[in-house]
DNA sequence: ATACAACCTAAACCTGACTTTAGGTCAATA
DNA sequence: TATTGACCTAAAGTCAGGTTTAGGTTGTAT
């Protein structure tokens, strides 16, 4: 089964500019092309574009994908630097969640703040720290 | 008390070229200069920017910030506004949060994946599904 | 008075992941 | 055969949030 870089594009719902950005920075090695030099893609090809975007959704960097591609293809005897790879993405996987999970504290504090303060038409609430105070920011 | 850029970039640990850079964007326009032109900043301008810090971190990108900033400055019939943005700020911060933690679990599974090839030596670890394998990583 | 660190500006450059543009080619249909 | 839609390339543009560069001014210590 092949496929020409449209049907990809709406079979995987990704832009034709990007697919061929992807190939362009060699993260499609294994397209062919016909004698008019038109991409056509096969099942191969349509795998390693899911992969990808797994990969991306996971954090990592194109270039680390096609790192990691090159590593897959040298085989068992990079498997350390591909481990070292992931364990790399993880720490930095949770060192952003922690982060986000602090910001959505402090944006619930300024929802809640918010919520009140609309009720009584004025943010000189009593009983809640000033808006502009640092304290508030800081602390909450 | 008063500082100069050098004293509030070591302060606050943001270099002078950002502080500049916050300055020309317009999320400090209460900073004084002196008759040579140069910033005099003082405790409200430390203010501002530990308040500037405090919603970077929530994700909130700097042209929202000097919205919010205004927004505030006009006083309490922007309420509704402030707490719109807020609102907005909570559900994208809680939508980055769920795919950071879907991210990780694929992370895990491939430390883990490795981590049991690196004892073996191989990828090709019986048990275990096809590393380059798309259901895998969908699945996963 | 002179050196020198710290300050100033505008404008160009940087990163990453694309998208857009301009100009041309290919392939299938009428 | 002519049109038209899908394809091709290289190069420039986009976004945010800065950093760097080039060239010039200020302020302070000796």
């Amino acid at each position: 089964m092949t496929y020409s870089i449209g049907e990809v594009s709406k079979l995987l719902n990704i832009s034709i500019s990007t697919l061929r950005y992807y190939d362009k920075q060699g993260l499609l090695p294994l397209v062919n092309r016909t004698e008019g030099n038109i991409r056509v893609f096969d099942d191969t090809d349509i795998e390693c574009l899911k992969m990808i975007e797994c990969l991306k959704t996971t954090g990592l960097a194109l270039k680390d994908i096609k790192q990691f591609f090159e590593w897959c293809e040298e085989g068992d005897s990079t498997i350390d630097k591909r481990h070292a790879l992931f364990l790399q993405q993880k720490e930095s996987t949770e060192r952003q969640i922690a982060e986000l999970e602090n910001a959505l504290k402090r944006v619930n504090y300024k929802c809640e703040f918010y919520k009140i303060a609309k009720e009584r038409g004025t943010t000189s609430v009593p009983g809640l720290r000033e808006e502009l105070t640092l304290k508030f920011l800081v602390t909450s």
